[in-house]
DNA sequence: CCACGAACTTCCACTGAGCGGAAGAGGCTG
DNA sequence: CAGCCTCTTCCGCTCAGTGGAAGTTCGTGG
């Protein structure tokens, strides 16, 4: 007997990386099955690899059988360019912003087409306005996103603004309307948005340039009122923006 | 011909993991001789999964040939539970004390040995006391590590204490002393240092604790000067210690 | 201009690490 | 206690992985 019928071309990093893959902000703890399931794995596969990663520190499991991600991990990613550089750079700018004006901060990159929440700063007395870091949320509805498509190649801004998700009532999914907006934002150099990706949230952002002049992120503030002077703090943002691009290494990029 | 004689009983998913594992806080930038050297691996098979791993976004590879770690696990590392739930339940914490005090604050847990430092705040006036987000440094020539031993095992504590590393000319490395010192942190409530860990820094820190009782982790200052009236940051720390305490998720273990 | 070395990439035939169906163990529920 | 679920262990077949070696690219210095 023994069973066998091994698939083909499937490599045994790839199926390692399969199990990582299962998990998601919305999936941060998963049962074996779970793993199993999620990563296209039979069971008794699933099991000798979380089993393996494991013991080296890259999962935990906790007393109700359930795996996380481990410290091992947790290192791993923090030596990643996005948040070592970015964020050990732009905290302490954060921190001014959020200390002057007392709302939430934002640090964003574009990953593909989406922005990619890399660090911020909330009050605790504020209400949640959503975002972690490492969260993605469309370009086309986040003041940060729209200041990162300004500065994005065509295709990538094509691609963006074509079939724009409506997330809001207020979300702008008109392509050519979006088309306009983003080369305004290039012209003016900050973004707003009103409600368009969360209701209740207005919010204005500027671009982070490296004094050799590439856009490399994105520095927002969101508030929970249609305040009209939100504009007032694009300067804040500014000079804030300017010093983050001063002190990022040379030639810095987010990949 | 072809060549062969594979090194028995070692698995490929601990060969991936050997390529993680050759990046560390000092060596977030490898070339793949660096990687196939510091994993132990020939050349050719570390070259082999370097090109899996950079394929599904676990490593990026910049112009200069270098390899550091991807996108793909920064997502992923951001789901640890160290990561998730203390940070963003600290976050708000952090930058009440901050904006009281003004100093660097400090969140850490424990790793074995070591406070893993979870999380900080630093002016960018202030000096750079070190101390990154995970970084690991010895219990007990920081305030937060004090803190932490004083609630840890009893085998951890001996373990943690004998032959304690001398770090900076303060640091205590009398084991008897430490001994003493820790029982003290446990019936005074906070912990202070005196430049133990670095020249020109004293700290105070307290335990977070749920609920239930058990310590979790621990909040901490940092200032760049002896200043006498440390120990009345005491109460901000434990005011804050508290509402973290509180809001954490009933029964979370830093595991 | 070419020799030399170092870092990287590709190739390929052998073989043991990995595979997964199946059976067993434990736990919860109706 | 039968039924169902999740987890763990077992084991013989086989193909994915292996690593020495050859080829490629690049930089250096003679």
């Amino acid at each position: 007997m023994a069973g066998n019928a091994r698939e083909p071309g499937v490599s045994v990093a790839s199926r390692v990386l399969a199990v990582l893959g299962a998990f998601d902000a919305a999936h941060d703890r998963l049962t074996l099955s779970e793993i199993a399931r999620r990563s296209g794995q039979p069971l008794a596969t699933a099991h000798r690899l979380v089993a393996e990663l494991e013991r080296w520190g890259g999962l935990t499991r906790s007393d109700d059988g359930a795996y996380g991600i481990g410290r091992r991990l947790w290192d791993v990613g923090t030596l990643a360019r996005v948040e070592r550089d970015l964020r050990d750079v732009a905290s302490p700018f954060l921190q001014d912003v959020h200390r002057t004006t007392r709302e939430t901060v934002h640090l964003a990159v574009r990953d593909g087409l989406h922005a990619l929440y890399v660090d911020r700063l909330v009050d605790r007395t504020t209400a949640q306005v959503l975002s972690r870091a490492g969260a993605r949320l469309p370009l086309h509805a986040t003041a940060v996103g729209k200041v990162l498509l300004a500065q994005a190649p065509g295709d990538v801004v094509r691609a963006a603004l074509t079939d724009p998700v409506r997330v809001t009532p207020h979300t702008i999914t008109e392509p050519g309307r979006l088309h306009r907006e983003v080369a305004e934002v290039r012209r003016r150099g900050f973004a707003r948005t009103a409600e368009e990706m969360t209701p209740g949230a207005w919010s204005v952002a500027v671009p982070i340039a490296l004094p050799g002049g590439g856009v490399v992120a994105s520095l927002g503030i969101v508030v929970a009122s249609p305040r009209r002077d939100l504009v007032r703090l694009v300067p804040v943002l500014q000079v804030a923006a300017n010093g983050i691009g001063r002190e990022l290494p040379p030639g810095w990029t987010p990949t």
